[in-house]
DNA sequence: ATGAAAGCGCTAACAG
DNA sequence: CTGTTAGCGCTTTCAT
């Protein structure tokens, strides 16, 4: 096995010098086309393939963007990574990826491998443990793009990518208003995480634009699971003032929630039931679920594009972008009185 | 902002050589433990950071590695990289990721792509386009390690990570068969890939070993989906010689054999059904849907491991590993009887 | 234990 | 239109 040719080879075979190949291979408009066309033939020839590398090390432009989510197995993230990886393999970029398992930890070692391997860019979403963000500022210094997505840090003060989840709990609330629930509950978490808590703003808003009572009783802060969700309802259903519908803060959630009103035999849509997330599951129970999509797709794109503008831009912080994106009501059997 | 700084900043500040610096931030044993602690501190206090492109074009590797996926949107594939991810990870090794889409044009360019950016090898799953995989073959010429795995081409001769598809319409069929069904159906695809077909081997081969009758009419060949699951079921019912248990060939087309079933008020288990995949909907519909489980995980970290016993040997193709993960039965409802 | 210097493959400023 | 040459940041052989 010879070693692999190099533009010297390439240069020697001609007779021409290193330069000009160069040249020739980058389609400089002066080089003769002659000295082009013989260029790419010995290139074939010679099974040439460029070192980018070499290329990166020079100009400093790698032409890699670092992606750095939670977990994979978080179908949400690898929809959003299929979407990034598709518009910027056409600009073409590459994607290095890293999970930080929901570890700050990780998290900053992550940034920290992404810019040693001389990203031109990272685009992430926060590990549910980070608090201080300070990791990321190593970005803003050196004038590298960084986009922030879903889980996003606002004073951080850099482009984001999130759902408008204040109208997510809005809307969620207005469509059981609208199918003729009158008293809607909320199964949340206690987590501190604005997400969370712009769903609870957006409901009381809905309640209040509809002349409903806003009960604080009526919100339910736990955790987030099937079980969570089995809890919440039970406790909501053996209560004075039993809800008509309940939001749940995720599918799994409100599947949780699904199981014990169908033991309860309040099987939805008798009690209205909606969750958040659209997880592939959400559309096979029994009854279907309606939902809230977190259009995961939209926001790679989204994501994508606020990094091609930054990269364009002499200065990436000139600019600020906070891309929001409209949430989607799914319309299931649990809702459809 | 000032330029990044570099080793020979280091150097500068200590009145000391680059080679110094180099080995000492390499751990040389031959440099003073005064000088390595002299060229870390000030490192830290310029802030250094290494540039891996340098070291790399130098050392010829790069310490990354390239995967193609089909889509990162099928879950399956998310996992596996996951494991991939979270296991080379630890073993200083970054994930470029590439997805074919389901198309040889762009896994030819992904693997040109990998190539040029000089990955240090290649783990990947084909797409069900690619007839042709010469494009691979240039991995083994470069002697540079080529994983396949899920879908792969025997013919290649490369290592690679699968699951025993043959054992698992064994399975399937022997778990139906002990649960006391008799009249065991298939519903699978046309689809000409040995995955689906070594599915029916040993379903056959079950059915052979408990000295139940092979009928060829009680395998339905179409495609897989929930459509395709629910046509199937209705064909099967009809028949004269109506099946008491249906094998489905993924759990979408499960979801339509039961979703026909309960329609026929044969609700599973009385009509017992069995999947593949043990899509995350699996567990979570009514009835719960019994299934063989791909083990993505399990096949991401034998990937990894394969890699890494390919880099660490000189010669990396000496012995060509194929690795065969069980497949695993989920018991549910089902096929509880 | 440390230094000097060549070179990995490519680009680009300068020269012609 | 093409050649010369320095250099991107790091590693490593050969000296000392």
């Amino acid at each position: 096995m010879k070693k692999k040719a190099t533009i010297y080879d390439i240069a020697k075979e001609l007779n021409i010098t290193v330069s000009t190949v160069s040249r020739a291979l980058n389609n400089f408009s002066t080089i003769s086309d002659a000295t082009k066309k013989a260029v790419f033939e010995t290139a074939k020839k010679l099974n040439y393939s460029p070192n980018r590398l070499a290329s990166s090390l020079k100009s400093g432009k790698t032409h890699t963007i670092g992606v750095i989510v939670p977990s994979m197995e978080i179908h949400f993230f690898a929809v959003v990574i299929h979407s990034i990886e598709q518009v910027l393999k056409d600009n073409g970029y590459r994607i290095l990826l890293y999970q930080s398992s929901e570890s700050v930890e990780n998290e900053i070692n992550g940034v920290k491998t992404l810019l040693e391997a001389q990203v031109d860019g990272i685009i992430a979403s926060m590990s549910l443990e980070t608090e201080d963000t300070s990791h990321f500022q190593v970005l803003k210094k050196q004038q590298k793009p960084l986009v922030l997505f879903d889980r996003v840090d606002e004073n951080l003060n850099v482009p984001t990518v999130t759902l408008d989840d204040y109208k997510a709990g809005y809307l969620a609330t207005k469509h059981l208003i609208d199918q003729g629930y009158k008293n809607i509950a909320f199964v949340t978490t206690v987590h501190q995480n604005s997400i969370f808590g712009n769903r609870v703003k957006g409901y009381k808003a809905a309640l209040a634009d509809h002349q409903l009572e806003i009960k604080e009783s009526q919100i339910i802060y736990g955790g987030l699971s099937i079980k969570d969700g089995r809890y919440g309802a039970d406790k909501l259903m053996r209560a004075e003032d039993r809800p008509d519908a309940i939001i749940a803060g995720d599918d799994y959630t409100a599947l949780g929630v699904i199981k014990k009103l169908k033991e309860l035999e309040l099987t939805p849509p008798e009690i209205g039931v909606i969750g958040f997330a659209n997880e592939t599951f959400s559309g096979f129970i029994t009854p279907n679920l309606s939902t809230i999509d977190q259009q995961a797709s939209k926001m790679g794109v989204a994501c994508a594009q606020s990094f091609i503008n930054m990269i364009a831009s002499e200065n990436p912080y000139k600019k600020i972008e906070h891309t929001v994106i409209e949430p989607l009501v799914i319309v299931r059997q649990s809702t459809s009185k």
